[in-house]
DNA sequence: GAGTATTATTTCAATACTCGAAAAAATAAT
DNA sequence: ATTATTTTTTCGAGTATTGAAATAATACTC
């Protein structure tokens, strides 16, 4: 139940956000349909939707002609106003920073791609080189320039306390700068930042409608370890988080990360863990830059064979993620474990050694290993998990509460 | 954001939901002081106090002669009528099962006290143990009667997934059986099951009013070591969990733990942990059916005259505790800390462990270890948060829906 | 090709709520 | 007795949702 003082202009904001998120997952629909799905009435859809179409909100589809078979009055399918708005997704990467503009049906309007080396943000600060390229995209796009209001940012790493920057991150020179403020500043646009975890959580959660309504941490294994969690809650959208899983202690005292702490579970299951402990380097040996796909697949095919190394690091790698799962399973249940990444080439590997860490509780012998579903690409989740986020921010927090026709009557 | 059709009735409800929250939250409050805290108007107070003084919820407190000593009309109070509804609380412990029959204000009208041996429930089932005493209550209680609707029962171990009955416990013979359904069957009666630690983490939080806002993580030490977790999240009420901390495995393969696994926080840090530590007992002898206070008195004051076995242990103990702490912090943010229970007294020696596992990944070194409080008595907590989850739920699901004078009425 | 069946959408009257402003009520101060 | 002050109630306006009836727009049938 949400808080506050509930009155009629409530009611008709939850109802357009009902209607707005109906479309989001279903895509077009008719008002019938939209009034089906909500449990809305039809007088109700009339209203609302005169309202978002006088409004600019939202459009009715012409009828794509000889698709409707049925007699009696033809349905008109509503959709998003693709001009309604924009929105501006940043994917920063340890390699590549990649910057979509968007318009509110989500389809691709333009785009800049930028390779990212450990010297970019040494010369250029972050948000400068970000504010460079934002500029770039409205001076290509001035149709779309007053009508940009939101920029979701995808980062990894850890976030500060206000959420305007990273604390730390693999991103060299990242953190410790505010990266929302100065653009928000400079462009009076609203600026996110979101844990690349967390968008992995939430994008499954749009790619496998399915899996709502579950409580389902989403494991991404490769060159890092990391983790987001999506809550069987369904009260509020939204309520997913994106965890530090990859630093998590397994053991204390233990091998060498990358972050520069020992015994993190990433030491352990992350490919340069599993390389290291495959070739029996010492644990405390800084691991390797970077850890070439086809040195991986070597390590997985050896294993495959019998060696006794490689499956051994197999063994440390699946019993590093076991044990986290455990401990995680002992603060809430988890329905369900969605393993994403080149990781998930070699799970047969690490399953064993999951299962062991999984159940050595009381807790997991009860309850057990929860399902598992492997997706080998975990871009795509990323990506739509960012997406979708851009776009209910929009429809939520702009086109929802919208009772005044303001922005609306777009001319061109 | 609730999901779901938003209309008139909803309204409604949620603005009865907020009234009787501000009451349970502050006492008997006049009418203009709950439109002031509530953000409701006066007129709609008005309309919304009268209905529920029509429909016998609450009542208009007489003002108490030689108080008021301002000018103007003078404020009546509202107050939640005693005789609306009761509920019974039930604590089932390891040594004793406390059942409390309480009134709407939350005022203890009758109560019965037994006690629970490792037999008690071998010879008789538990839901068939506490229906006598219910019988008992009814039989005593005849006024109530018709008005108990509730049932909140305080548990400890874990619950099973549809939270029926338990999948363990401390408490000898309870496992396995179903609690909830055989009493909403033969009584009729909405009961549900808590975990002690979500009922010390929500009691906390009503205790010291100022916590509201913040993840907290609550810490029993004791003869067991429990968990209970409130979010920030203002969102919902009972945005609140009880955890399985003390069986979250601390190091794998290690000390063996009263609940047959071996590794558990507990395993180090309950005062039987501590005592084997101390006095070097192997990890795996079974523990100490039960640890007398004086025996763990002792140990802590050898350890504050420089004993290094019992030094050793309670460091032991606070490195169990501080790395559970960390790992929990590497999932979410804790903004505080409470610690209750015995072991409290022996906070100062463990605080060096503590601290050392709670910062020692790169997430624990960024954010450092949250304020800690410490608060010895656990019991009132408890009993706290049983109460307010029995009252508030009365008042969320029974009175802020009833909008005919149903059940109202109420002659005497 | 006109009439009929069928489905989608809109219109309409009823009902429920909140709110601000004005009125009424109840007390202390003068 | 009158006035000032504070709380509570009353009243009219505004906005929502809803079910039922009306209207619109097709396909089907003969």
């Amino acid at each position: 139940m949400a808080r506050g003082v509930a009155d009629t202009e409530m009611i008709r904001r939850q109802n357009r956000d009902l209607i707005l998120g109906a479309l989001r997952r279903a895509g077009p629909l008719s008002r019938s349909q939209i009034a089906a799905d909500t449990g809305l009435s039809n007088a109700t859809l009339t209203a609302i939707a005169s309202e978002f179409v006088s409004q600019g909100v939202l459009v009715d589809l012409e009828s794509t002609a000889g698709e409707s078979r049925v007699r009696g009055r033809p349905s008109v399918k509503l959709a998003h106003n693709r001009k309604a708005a924009f929105t501006l997704l940043v994917e920063l990467d340890v390699t590549r920073c990649r910057i979509s503009l968007l318009d509110y049906a989500g389809i691709l309007v333009d785009r800049i791609e930028s390779a990212i080396t450990p010297a970019t943000f040494a010369e250029t600060s972050a948000p400068h080189f970000l504010a460079e390229r934002i500029q770039l995209i409205y001076a290509r796009n001035a149709n779309a320039a007053d009508r940009l209001l939101i920029v979701a940012i995808s980062v990894q790493g850890i976030l500060s306390s206000e959420e305007t920057g990273m604390k730390w991150s693999p991103i060299a020179h990242l953190a410790g700068v505010d990266i929302v403020t100065p653009l928000q500043d400079q462009f009076g646009l609203s600026v996110k930042l979101y844990k690349r975890g967390r968008l992995m959580a939430d994008g499954m959660r749009w790619l496998e409608p399915e899996l709502a309504g579950k409580t389902i941490a989403t494991v991404f294994i490769g060159s890092t370890v990391g983790m987001g969690l999506t809550f069987a809650d369904t009260d509020r959208i939204g309520s997913d988080i994106g965890t530090e899983f990859g630093h998590m202690i397994h053991v204390p005292d233990g091998a060498l990360c990358r972050c520069g702490a020992v015994g993190c579970i990433e030491a352990y299951a992350a490919d340069y863990g599993i390389l290291r402990s495959a070739y029996s380097v010492p644990r405390h040996t800084p691991p390797a830059q970077a850890v070439p796909p086809d040195d991986f697949r070597q390590i997985v095919s050896r294993a495959r064979m019998g060696d006794r190394n490689a499956l051994h690091a197999f063994n440390l790698a699946g019993s590093a993620i076991g044990y986290g799962l455990n401990r995680l399973m002992s603060i809430f249940n988890l329905d369900q474990i969605v393993i994403l990444g080149p990781g998930t080439a070699a799970y047969d590997l690490m399953q064993p050694g999951i299962t062991e860490g999984a159940t050595a509780s009381l807790m997991g012998e009860l309850r057990g290993l929860p399902p598992v579903t492997l997706v080998a690409e975990a871009s795509e989740p990323i990506y739509r998990g960012l997406t979708m986020k851009a776009l209910t921010d929009l429809d939520r927090t702009v086109f929802a509460a919208m009772n005044q026709p303001a922005i609306a009557q777009v001319a061109e």
